[in-house]
DNA sequence: ATGTTACCTTCAATAAAATTGAACTTATGA
DNA sequence: TCATAAGTTCAATTTTATTGAAGGTAACAT
């Protein structure tokens, strides 16, 4: 850089900030203490913007801010988990959680709103999304230890069925399995939108219900039995991402952001293949 | 500005950060997580820039880094409640210390190497150098109690002087007041430049010295006694700094970091004319 | 699906800003 | 006080940013 060059940024500088930097009286001319200060600043100006570089560097590992939707039930379960081991292995990634139905959060990642999600994979999901199974639920019926005495086919001909949400993921799972078994024409069912209300309605005696395991664990009462569904259907947790988003590449590490994988889900083969202790 | 210019300048910061921040599948084009991460960053960058454009408004307060030079004595006493002062009045400005003796100190403000210094005024200062007293130190002879016992023609007559740094201001000042006082042709004087090493000296009943008063103060042990200097030489610490320089407008602003300020001195007109409680 | 529309990008031209070298000015030291 | 080295200024040049027109491409509606 030319002397002259320096001189007229120096100039400019000072009639930007209409302040006097330099003491040109002295040769070479001097700071002012007012200089001093904005050299003092504009060091830590540079090292902030050194930063803003360094971060801007994608590397291995979860750089930026993503956005990640989380059903309740994984919000509930596993979002605490996901938090905790996002903050300590992957620092230099940010994230901003939104929660909402299986259906939503996975047109949400279709469209680029979501960078990635946790849903319920009901019946396959679309090609453009690559997911991995985080967890398998089984359903099971969960009802008052009084209305069970009769058995499951007891259950069916005199109980009301409390329907969890039928038009969603795990609704229509639900409604899946119900259909392998015959209810009388009259049967009655009560549709409710919230789990905690629908354990609680069964704690009293008013019905029974078909949920996820986890989900009936953590709503259950000492009165509440359960008797596992003799269908296979089970609720498979995973999560999704676009294949051409951000996660393209790092769909594995986000992944590890999980802990334990259900490894009897389809989970990627370089991942699968891994030796496993014990 | 343009939505091409815009366009251009999203392309040209992509290519120098060399990694893609804008997802153009999208429309409107959409930032990916790398993207968010730098506006993060570059939103705190920006508000740091604001935060340089502050700090250079100079303002009534003290703004800046100013360079301050402290005789030991001073620094020793006065400092400490220099920065706590400057801490809590002025957070704007910022202080480099640095120690000396008198002459190199005032030598600095005047090259401007240093913006003020607190140094002893002998005789004078330089017309270039504003100043104002901030402690008048009287003189006293310290000598062990049992060399007193022959009064100050005893001490002058029997005792070896410990004469502190003839050559610095202080010292001169001490030769000048000891010039008042005939001693014997053969009588000794022992030259040191270390402060409290008189003093262990003088306590040690090796001889006598003369020294301003708080230092005597300072490092005074139950044996010495003290004899206050009969002549009216006093030392004056002041603070001086170039009237063209840094503190040119703000000179009052500084000294008023030095608490409580000798009203006998000579103080600015302006300052010295206001009300005084009490 | 398919075409329309609105929005975005690209490119060449233009405007703005930074840099240079030569001429001029000023602090420093013999 | 002068000579010199160092800093500043100015006009010309180079570099960089912005603009408007032309060419794509995603989004929306039919």
């Amino acid at each position: 850089m030319t002397l002259s060059a320096l001189s007229m940024q120096m100039k400019t500088l000072e009639q930007a900030l209409g302040v006097a930097l330099f003491d040109r009286s002295a040769r070479p001319p001097r700071l002012t203490p007012v200089g001093r200060a904005v050299v003092d600043e504009a060091v830590l100006l540079l090292r902030h913007e050194e930063k803003l570089i360094e971060i801007s560097q994608p590397r291995s590992d979860l750089t930026g801010r993503f956005r990640i939707g989380f059903i309740t039930t994984a919000a509930v379960r596993l979002l605490p988990r996901f938090l905790l081991k996002t903050s300590r292995d992957a620092p230099r990634a940010t994230f901003e959680i939104e929660t909402g139905l299986s259906a939503d959060l996975q047109n949400k990642v279709l469209t680029g709103q979501l960078d990635a999600a946790v849903i319920t994979d009901a019946d396959g999901l679309p090609d453009q999304l690559e997911s991995c199974v985080l967890r398998r639920e089984p359903l099971v019926f969960a009802a008052h230890r009084r209305l069970l005495e009769g058995g499951l086919a007891g259950l069916m001909s005199d109980a009301p069925f409390f329907h969890f949400m039928p038009d969603t993921g795990i609704g229509k799972l639900i409604a899946h399995a119900m259909m392998s078994h015959r209810r009388p024409e009259n049967a009655e069912t009560i549709v409710l939108d919230n789990l905690e209300a629908t354990m609680e309605c069964v704690a009293e005696g008013l019905g029974f219900t078909l949920l996820p395991v986890p989900d009936v664990s953590r709503y259950r009462t000492p009165d509440i039995g359960t008797l596992r569904a003799p269908t296979s259907l089970q609720r498979k947790l995973v999560l999704a991402a676009a294949r051409d988003g951000p996660f393209a590449r790092r769909f594995v590490t986000l992944l590890s952001m999980f802990g334990d994988i259900d490894v009897r889900g389809g989970i990627p083969a370089e991942h699968a293949a891994r030796p496993t202790r014990g």
